[in-house]
DNA sequence: TGGGGCCTCAAACGCTAGTTTAAAACGTCT
DNA sequence: AGACGTTTTAAACTAGCGTTTGAGGCCCCA
């Protein structure tokens, strides 16, 4: 077994895990049983537990916001001509760079935006500094395309509108399971992320237009 | 010290520390501690940790929801008399009640908020199916008028945005914390949970309509 | 073939968690 | 005053946590 297969098997199981149970509810015994490592790898690979969940969300967002970062580039070369991108596209864009961003399927999507549910009601301070610092400057570049979307509304209230959109995001894709089995209960219909994404785009482009 | 007085000491307590710190990290020394009783309180009148986190649940929601049960069905009235409820009209009513129903400031429902994304977002299932069999019923009764409120929209769209709308409200309840920081920066305005509530009606409203 | 870096492993460490215990303190009623 | 049920107390218990340790295995290159 060479150094990155314990390595990436670490995180796979770290990012199922964290995702599933949380955090401070995960311990590093489950992480590397299940990965079939020894105890001891991951402070031997990675130094603590906190630089392990930091390592599972960079592992993610890194190529999720390159990819991102790269696309509204190109969409503000479009505006640049004239005319400004319109809010569905802008979402959509984002929506699918982060469905299918990963090569495999979905459900890594799925687990991590869990795990950002986790990391934003849990105390992980480290953490969400750690996130804005490095991720900070593709949200902005996102926000500003976005203002010129809508310029109608205020910038503060698009400033709120912005992180509701957020919170419906991630709380929905956080709760999914749960949720599935009520809606295929009530509705009889099975869901999947790009159906809830289906979904989450009028709901979306309605609240911030207000 | 009378016993409701240990009960009550430790309730507060526990619903402070469990909403700044998550669930798991909170520990019962902590809990004991702040509130000024001995550790083994809480096991003696709550039976374990597990109770006393429904039994913060339960002190908070059972005056809520009792009040929003005896709001709805005098909205339910009004309408049986012709016309349905209006959108903004029982957003506001609910949040209203939950604001206001508690005497005291609105901290408690800040306080609240938190609480409810740590549980939905952590892997509390028993308390996720205590609330539920618990509070289903006046859910049901508030989607039921939601639903004349917006006939046109079909069921199943209706029940994912009703969640999307959830997710707005207790995500960023959740995290009013770190946001008020960056408003206050950003706007340098600083913000209440009245004032949050009041821009977060539009974009429900917005968002429920498509 | 033998030495030197990586890496793995089982075991142990120190610590904190939730819970339990049994004695002491308290308040109430006869 | 004294006995009884309830509540509080300090201390201990067991279990699990993240982390550290030092011995051992592996592979590559001289």
């Amino acid at each position: 077994m060479s150094q990155s297969d314990t390595v990436q098997r670490i995180l796979d199981a770290a990012e199922v895990l964290f995702a599933q149970k949380g955090f401070a509810e995960t311990s590093l015994r489950a992480i590397t049983s299940r990965a079939g490592v020894n105890l001891a790898a991951v402070n031997y690979h990675f130094g603590s537990k906190e630089a392990l969940i930091q390592a599972v969300f960079e592992r993610y967002l890194t190529p999720f916001c390159q990819a991102l970062d790269a696309k509204l580039e190109e969409l503000e070369g479009e505006t640049r001509s004239g005319g400004e991108v319109p809010l569905e596209k802008l979402f959509t864009v984002a929506s699918r760079l982060a469905l299918g961003s990963h090569g495999d399927e979905p459900r890594r999507a799925m687990i991590f935006f869990r795990l950002s549910g986790q990391a934003y009601s849990q105390p992980q301070d480290h953490l969400r500094a750690w996130l804005r610092e490095h991720y900070g400057p593709v949200f902005r570049r996102f926000l500003g395309l976005l203002r010129r979307a809508v310029p109608d509304v205020p910038p503060m209230e698009l400033f709120w509108r912005v992180h509701f959109s957020l919170g419906a995001v991630i709380f929905t894709l956080s709760g999914m399971e749960s949720l599935q089995a009520i809606s295929k209960k009530d509705f009889n219909q099975s869901v999947t992320a790009a159906h809830i994404t289906q979904q989450l785009l009028p709901f979306v482009v309605g609240g911030i237009q207000g």
